[in-house]
DNA sequence: ATGACAATCAGAGATTGA
């Protein structure tokens, strides 16, 4: 089973490129982000004519997550739990229905810039909640990764500047500790359980020519439980992609489970 | 301190992103 996790940073902007890499990458399910659309607006019949389910939590501009898949998705909920007033559309959560079957956590974690401010009090507040899912995950002992765009960069060595990161809301003390809590609960991220490489970035920005100065930094992530960290075979990242045309600031992240 | 770059909505320029 390989699973892709993609912040595509708007899905009309980027059908061609998203259909381009499908077709290379050839995944079995797909966790989008940034699909900046409504449920409406969404082109689900490109991608169920190429043989996968589509589910969607979108809304208008901003946001969005989706999750494609060729097994079918069982049990889909939308909205991270712990706010009934967060209208963000920023979690999509579903199990695929494979032989071994996988819950899957579609996330597009706040940016939280300027911090500090109210941008970054929402950020750790969705981090708090995140936790608390996360922690309910793990108690289910079951084969269950969150995936996607956390907004997170976890360690120096995940920037090509560091230095330049420390007061970002990405890379901020109070943002690295949250995340470390989701690894103290039990989860393994998935990349640097296989690679301890160097400047494995999943993101460059579009100014200044970050992609051909390799300024990137690395933001998406797999988190498994410890079930799912027992399937993995492969983590990647398809950096290549970032030189097309019309390319996302960021590329997708990948890996390979065990059937 | 600012802007550089891109997408969206709207139909110019503000907002958001990271």
């Amino acid at each position: 089973m390989k699973i892709a996790s993609f912040n595509i940073n708007g899905i009309r902007a980027r059908l061609a490129c998203v259909l381009r890499w499908l077709e290379e990458c050839q995944p079995e399910t797909v966790l989008l982000q940034e699909i900046k659309c409504t449920d409406g607006n969404f082109p689900r019949g490109v991608f169920e004519e190429l043989g996968y389910q589509v589910e969607t939590h979108g809304q208008k501009s901003f946001n969005g997550v989706a999750i494609l898949s060729k097994f079918p998705l069982e049990f889909v909920t939308r909205g991270l739990p712990g706010d009934a007033s967060d209208v963000q559309a920023r979690w999509i959560e579903a199990v695929i229905s494979a032989p071994t079957p996988i819950r899957v956590c579609c996330l597009y974690l706040p940016n939280g810039n300027p911090a500090p401010g109210p941008k970054f009090e929402y950020k750790l507040a969705w981090m708090e909640r995140l936790h608390r899912r996360a922690a309910e995950l793990i108690a289910l002992e079951e084969p269950a990764l969150l995936a996607g765009d956390f907004n997170v960069i976890p360690q120096s060595e995940d920037a090509e500047t560091p230095e330049e990161w420390v007061t970002d809301a990405l890379f901020r003390h109070e943002t690295r500790q949250r995340w470390r809590q989701l690894l103290h609960v039990g989860f393994t991220d998935a990349l640097r359980a296989i690679n301890r490489q160097p400047s494995t970035y999943t993101f460059w920005d579009f100014q200044r020519g970050a992609w051909e100065r390799n300024d990137g930094i690395r933001i998406d992530h797999f988190l498994l439980t410890p079930q799912c960290a027992d399937l993995l075979m492969e983590c990647g990242i398809d950096q290549h992609i970032r030189g097309w045309e019309k390319p996302s600031d960021h590329v997708p992240i990948w890996v390979t489970l065990r059937d």
